[in-house]
DNA sequence: GCATAATCTGAACGCGTATTCACAAAACGA
DNA sequence: TCGTTTTGTGAATACGCGTTCAGATTATGC
């Protein structure tokens, strides 16, 4: 099978090394970003903890953003994958809610640097807008998730607004309780679970099921 | 010898023109923060906007850690107003969430930093929390913001949830909602208006309302 | 008008960090 | 084993930015 290379050979020794490297220096990288954040993340400390020098973390990437780009492009592809995924299972509507809040908040407890960097872009210098890759990810989650909520509104157990607000709504709900949690949890560095989980898919349920059992 | 005495005598010249200055350089830095974020914003530029020195901004301001931090203030504490001054207003549901979208699009187009510094907030440095005055005005908005649900709750209009949760549930959706509409809007530096306040407004009607009439 | 205090100025300083580069080490092919 | 190529190293470099401070400027009290 042809793995990453345009239709060419097995992969050599060496290009199997330097992949596994590279896959150990965004490891790291996502490790140490998601401790200190983008701008608070060294290049030094990166190499420190991808047990590298700092020339070497320029072999595999042009710069940090191009490095920080790479972390955030992989953690958004896993989810956007995910929520395909969600989407193909045709689950009913509150079983596909609970399903969305629990992927999320697994999501979160994989990647913490995934709100971080999130937020980052919101915030960032300037008026960059954020990478065309990061962009065009953010658009296939969204995809998704419109595709997700279409497929369970088939259903009719859903409040009846356009897929898109509901994908919207949806996201900012999960975001937003997460960020709370954040907030007033008293460890800091603790792991979400499944006490975020289940408030989320509550709040999920009551606000966007339709209340027909009343 | 009287100086900044507790609020007694009327301020002398020196006085007012002093918070004057201090006052236009709080203007000026709120501008750049908001065309560039904090960290893109730098005290020679925040200096220039103020047609200050560098130099004289410190003498208002301990550091720039200092004066973004009284920019937030400022505009939380604007914001804890409205928000306690709305759940006094005891308006009907349907009126009450219209009102609420309406005063958020004001506020965010009155200050385009809050958006951006209330993201930084939270993929900042290390793991710093919020400064203590900025956490206390997060939990007074959000105070306030219980209350409004509890007393639009009151009249049995809304979907049985705590209101706690209602209060996260309508801050979370405000937010991306707006994120959303910078994300996709045409011109990043638009101010939002109607349209988006609309929008809005129709989805907390749509998700927060309970459906007694269908 | 003069002395004194408050305010303003902006060049200079120090620090942190991203990036480079000359060289060393290792892996490879023959 | 020996030249060649790839990969790794980390001190040196360059740069931006927050902060300071000695002196200029302006206001105030008498």
């Amino acid at each position: 099978m042809a793995k990453t290379d345009k239709g060419t050979k097995a992969p050599t020794r060496r290009e199997r090394e330097r992949a596994r490297h590279r896959e150990e220096i965004l490891r790291a990288a996502e490790r140490i970003f998601s401790e200190r954040g983008y701008e608070g993340a060294s290049m030094a400390d990166i190499a420190a903890a991808a047990e590298f020098s700092v020339g070497s973390l320029y072999n595999f990437f042009r710069d940090k953003a191009a490095l920080g780009e790479e972390v955030m492009v992989r953690i958004c592809e896993e989810r956007a994958e995910t929520l395909e995924a969600l989407a193909a299972r045709r689950l009913p509507a509150p079983e596909a809610l609970r399903e969305l809040a629990a992927s999320f908040v697994r999501h979160l407890a994989a990647h913490g640097a995934f709100l971080r960097m999130s937020f980052r872009l919101q915030s960032a210098r300037g008026r960059e807008k954020p990478p065309a890759r990061i962009a065009a990810l953010i658009e296939r989650q969204r995809k998704a998730l419109v595709a997700f909520f279409r497929a369970v509104a088939a259903g009719g157990a859903l409040r009846p607004l356009p897929p898109e607000d509901l994908a919207t709504a949806a996201t900012g709900l999960c975001i937003h309780f997460a960020a709370d949690w954040r907030l007033h949890g008293a460890d800091p560095a603790a792991v979400p679970g499944d006490a975020l989980a289940d408030r989320i898919a509550d709040v999920l349920a009551a606000l966007l099921l339709d209340g027909k059992g009343r």
